[in-house]
RNA sequence: GUCGGGGUAGCUCAGCGGUAGAGCAAACGGCUCAUAAUCGUUAGGUCGCGGGUUCAAAUCCCGCCCCCGACACCA
């Protein structure tokens, strides 16, 4: 009796490799939602994958001499490798230069063209005079011409505020080159927001569910809708789907149009590769599906307002929904059920910002540290509900004294004791009312935990899971099973039989957040098979020949339940070993001075 | 500038109309099975500033200060 669960997690642009801000703010929350809902037996399908378009991946393989695809596959490579030692458990992580990408995005261009929902107008913009490529406004400066300021941006002016155009600059100029540009007329393709303002404002009305802050701004964004552009002056983006375009390399799709559409194209991908090209209709146009969309702040109304207008547009047309037979026939592609934006990480105080050496990237972390204490801090100390800051500090205290001290601890206490005096799972007699007192609110965590991640409300819930660890730490101090041994080794036995069940229980509900020490105390506990297995990646060629690699794992095999487990008696243990490491104090003061010396 | 979010104990954060909370840090005590881990007790805040509404405000309203984001061609 499963639902069909989409997890759709913000695309990471291949520009450069990911600092820990982008994994705290979509990676890891996404990634313990999913596994949370697969352990509830339901259908997840989660996917996101590199964005490989715009104008940044062009100025990068320029400065380089290289093409835009080297980077993307440079970029795209790495960030895949983070994400699979972070262990985000993507049913497709695929990219936006895929065959099968280019198809989907250029029909719903095409169909929303067709339905007449893509307007055509003529607008001033400014080139690049050395590459004849679009010049972004913010790539433009010159000086103010309200208050006189030399370094205006062409769409803001830092030093009075104020918004500019960049045809108002006076001497204005490239940062590129430092070339002036040069305005000319041109034509580009806008998205008729204005026609879907009355069905967005009464479906985003009715979203009561979702967080305050994204239901009330989108709201109030869609109050003054303008036709969007969707096309840039570039040649590298997907090909506009029109034949008065064909062969032409000079204007395409903008990225933000075709990144969104990624969520779809990749589901579709998913289907493909699996060998069931139309599963991705269960959650698509399935109308109890339910749609989940992680991203940071600075991206909310691509999803809740320019997204679902492209939905709403392509409706059950084009060549992918109108395909649709059978159940599926005629259902419209489905509209995001909920919206979760993270705020954003600041680093010991500072803005994230790899320009200026503020970064610690992921790939960096994951060399010196395990997956699991970075998920762990970012699990309960990230940016949910408002901007917080990393400090290695707090890194290192955080996995020394609540980590290690908490739950490894509890684990390694309750696992060599068992071990050493009985080797495998001791046979309790009677338990007495604490005992059972205690079971019950340590199996009440699928209940409370549960209910906080589905409200994507992750720090609440890892907090419970550790405060339901550090509730078996004081049944242990109270009852001293070590003592106890030595006077009666069957109330012993008891205990750490209780404490045992206790630590396989808190297993489950630690295995979303941390799900490499999960699997390693399950197999401690003498288990078989995976509660969270390896991902993996698979390489994919498609028609024109081209191959890449997506990032994807075996998730139906994996066998945890989120419900309580009883631990059979008799089972034996396998040789333990703590589950986490302490982080010696002294990287503190490594870090600081890697840091200041990038 | 306009709109939205945030400013709560030394630190990191939760609470968001009804006698100020957690974790860590600090002080004291217990335990010694466990990665010198753990368990208990105590201490610690005029909840950014100034007004207002209310029997009652961290919590609602108004003004101000500071931080963050969006404001359409950066993603």
């Amino acid at each position: 009796m499963g639902e069909h669960i989409l997890v759709a997690v913000a695309w990471p642009y291949a520009n450069g490799p990911r600092h820990i801000g982008h994994v705290a703010g979509f990676g890891v929350p996404s990634d313990i939602f999913a596994r949370y809902h697969r352990l509830k037996g339901n259908y997840v399908l989660m996917v996101s994958g590199t964005d490989e378009h715009g104008t940044p991946i062009t100025l990068a393989a320029d400065k380089e001499g290289v093409t835009p695809q080297a980077i993307a596959d440079r970029y795209s490579q790495i960030i895949g490798d983070d994400l699979y030692h972070l262990g985000l458990s993507y049913d497709t992580f695929t990219r936006t230069t895929t065959l099968n990408h280019y198809r989907v995005t250029q029909d719903i261009f095409k169909t929303l063209y067709e339905k007449g929902y893509i307007l055509r107008q003529e607008t001033l913009g400014a080139f690049s005079a050395s590459t004849g490529r679009t010049l972004p406004d913010r790539y433009i400066e010159g000086t103010c011409p309200i208050c006189g300021y030399h370094e205006a941006r062409g769409d803001q002016c830092d030093n009075c505020g104020h918004q500019l155009d960049p045809i108002d600059l006076i001497n204005p100029r490239s940062k590129i080159d430092g070339q002036p540009p040069v305005f000319k007329e041109t034509e580009q393709f806008f998205l008729d927001l204005p026609v879907f303002a009355d069905r967005l404002q009464k479906w985003i009305t009715r979203q009561t569910h979702w967080r305050p802050n994204v239901r009330s701004f989108s709201l109030n964004f869609i109050k003054e809708l303008k036709p969007r552009p969707i096309t840039r002056d570039l040649d590298w983006g997907v090909p506009i789907p029109l034949p008065e375009y064909a062969g032409r390399d000079d204007k395409k799709i903008y990225v933000w149009f075709d990144a969104v559409i990624g969520y779809l194209s990749a589901s579709i991908e998913w289907a493909k590769n699996r060998g069931t090209p139309d599963a991705w209709r269960d959650w698509w146009q399935n109308r109890r599906a339910r749609h989940y969309y992680f991203m940071g702040k600075d991206n909310i109304v691509f999803h809740s307002v320019i997204w679902p207008s492209q939905l709403m547009g392509y409706f059950s047309d084009g060549f992918y929904a109108g395909s649709a037979a059978g159940a599926f026939a005629e259902v419209p592609l489905q509209l995001p059920h909920n919206i979760v934006s993270s705020e954003f990480l600041t680093m010991e105080g500072k803005k994230f910002s790899s320009s200026r050496g503020v970064v610690i990237y992921v790939n960096d972390v994951l060399s010196r540290y395990d997956p699991d204490a970075l998920r762990y801090f970012l699990a309960i100390a990230g940016p949910e509900n408002q901007d917080t800051d990393f400090t290695w500090s707090e890194f290192v205290r955080r996995n020394n004294d609540e980590l290690v001290a908490t739950w490894g601890n509890l684990v390694n206490r309750t696992l060599t004791n068992v071990y050493k005096n009985f080797g495998s799972v001791p046979a309790p007699e009677t338990l007495t009312e604490g005992d059972h007192a205690l079971i019950a609110t340590v199996e009440g965590g699928f209940a409370t935990c549960g209910e906080a991640i589905e409200q994507a409300r992750f720090k609440s819930a890892i907090s419970e899971a550790m405060r339901l660890a550090s509730l078996v730490n004081t049944y242990l101090s109270e009852q001293e099973p070590w003592k106890v041994i030595k006077q009666d080794r069957a109330r012993a036995a008891t205990i750490w039989y209780v404490a045992l069940h206790c630590v396989d229980q808190l297993k489950l509900l630690f295995t979303p957040f941390l799900p490499f020490s999960s699997q390693r105390l399950h197999e401690y506990l003498g288990y078989d098979g995976f509660i969270a297995g390896p991902l993996e990646f698979r390489e994919y060629t498609e028609e024109h020949g081209t191959s890449h690699r997506v990032l994807t794992g075996d998730y139906e095999s994996w066998i945890g339940r989120w419900e309580p487990s009883s631990l059979p008696v008799g089972q034996p243990l396998r040789q333990p070993a703590p589950l986490f490491k302490k982080l010696d104090e002294q990287v503190v003061e490594d870090e600081l001075a890697r840091l200041m010396g990038t």
